[in-house]
DNA sequence: TCAACGTTTCAAATATCATTGAAATATGGA
DNA sequence: TCCATATTTCAATGATATTTGAAACGTTGA
């Protein structure tokens, strides 16, 4: 995983409604969410929603996908492992300071 | 750990020159780094730096020590921990979409 | 085809952040 | 005490992000 995709996860990660947007899609796993019904749930104004998927799908924290009129936007496992992966790595040169594992959910794949 | 001190430790990891001095520091354990030594690793100017890392201490992520005049930056393990375990709670409602685990680094605390 | 629904785009206003260089502060040694 | 070193503060500038409402777009069912 390169630096300059970190920094964009992280920062889609880094504020509040995106925040919300995502643990909301985490919570309900693999099944995700209609925009709509994320609205709802966060209380987020649908342009504003929009902007912020737009946002958390551009940093590759999400996936959307049309189902007739509805928007299904589900949260990337994979690259939420792989960001939580980089942030330990090379932890104190390597060392074994302690046993590091990475954290993984359904659906998560390789990374590097 | 409350979604605000979350969003509060993403958006300091959450920039180019932010996240290379976390990890720096990150690398080089418990030991720490002068500010001057971050400074020379990463060509980040003094001022500059001294911004970035009051950011990262506002947030928790590192710790400082005065040694002589030296001021001694060390990463915040337990933070960075309590933030990874965040992002992974609850995933999929709570059900055991695949085995999580907090990852851990020396020095690590409790967190909620 | 038409109207309703769900979602996205756009432009503008506001707020927040990052960088710079100069000056200030504090520590240690001559 | 005085100077050099290490770091921080400050103010100003430029760049980015967030929110809003209105309008546009695409899909569905009548």
């Amino acid at each position: 995983m390169e630096t300059k995709t970190v920094v964009t996860a992280l920062a889609a990660l880094a504020q509040d409604s995106r925040l919300a947007i995502f643990r909301a899609l985490v919570q309900v796993g693999p099944a995700g969410l209609a925009a709509g019904r994320i609205s709802e749930l966060t209380g987020i104004a649908p342009s504003s929603l929009s902007f912020h998927l737009k946002e958390l799908s551009h940093a590759d924290m999400v996936s959307s996908q049309q189902s007739g009129r509805f928007v299904i936007y589900t949260a990337n496992f994979s690259t939420m492992n792989a960001l939580l992966g980089f942030l330990t790595e090379n932890c104190c040169g390597g060392n074994p300071c302690s046993p590091v594992c990475t954290p993984a959910c359904a659906t998560s794949k390789e990374s590097t």
